[in-house]
DNA sequence: ATTTTGATTGAGATACATTATCAATTAGGA
DNA sequence: TCCTAATTGATAATGTATCTCAATCAAAAT
């Protein structure tokens, strides 16, 4: 993979995360992509976020409980995640950048990262939370990304 | 689930991960209590290791890339990951407890927590890639968790 | 412009971690 | 002892992601 190519699917697979006011999936991406292009197959798209990320022209946020997240945001920023509904939120947080520093490097490691996940629940998920009956909002997992589709970028502080 | 019960699959589960001086994925778990006691099933073993991290007997780890880690250790300590074999270490850094009071509360978000994991490549892989030709330690992800079985406690600082 | 080369693609199979299903079992209180 | 709901075991199913491989195509070399 010395030489990567332009390829027409591989910009648009960056659009689609550029264009992206949110902290979209790659399965998000896919059906978003897959819509506009049905030609273009989940691999690709999966393959694509990888090399892009790889490339460092888009950030990967990586937690599990649940599927990894693409941010078109390359700056170090915090993030939160609503364990309810599964929504990412960026943190309007000065990032510390010195922690990497302070780690006592012993011992033949090779420090490289950090990455930070804040938890908890978002504005909706606690009032579905203190309204009893209802449902959570998308309390359900497997298709709660479908709802992780906003106007405008999620960000902590609104 | 208001009422637990004491069954010994329960038990079994708690003990093999309080005598674990690793931090061993579910499945580590599994094959560990499997051996021993060949009629408890996986869904069993995963299933106690949710009850007992919710009961916050043990502590789970999540981080994606890779399967979810238990860890015996209860209190707050900072984990590294190295991305080529996976196997997860202590690290002898003060834990920050004052970070979640530093976050800007507003708009109704409800936070509770926050993880951090460090990654990079420990002195195996390190050692490996210095040594071309030869293998990444424990490089095929899927199997690697089979190594992941020291004598003593990983930590970061040796 | 043509050839060459290897990166990339598409479609589906496959892998892996985890959860769901559901009848049978069982712990612990009445 | 009896009841009841929590738990179990075996397996199916799910979600996320990667692998396979022949076909295609971008871009460098000629």
């Amino acid at each position: 993979m010395q030489n990567t190519r332009n390829t027409m699917q591989r910009d648009i697979v960056l659009n689609a995360v550029l264009e992206s006011c949110t902290h979209p999936t790659a399965d998000n991406i896919y059906h978003e992509v897959h819509e506009a292009h049905p030609h273009i197959s989940r691999a690709t798209v999966y393959r694509n976020l990888s090399v892009l990320s790889g490339e460092g022209k888009i950030q990967k946020i990586t937690h599990t409980g649940t599927a990894d997240r693409y941010d078109f945001n390359l700056s170090h920023h915090y993030h939160f995640r609503c364990t309810a509904c599964d929504k990412v939120f960026d943190i309007d947080l000065p990032y510390d950048e010195g922690i990497l520093g302070r780690v006592p490097n012993k011992a033949g490691f090779r420090l490289s990262g950090c990455e930070v996940m804040f938890t908890g629940l978002c504005p909706a998920c606690v009032a579905a939370e203190a309204a009893p009956g209802a449902e959570t909002a998308g309390s359900n997992k497997a298709y709660s990304q479908q709802n992780d589709i906003f106007g405008g970028t999620e960000t902590w502080q609104n």
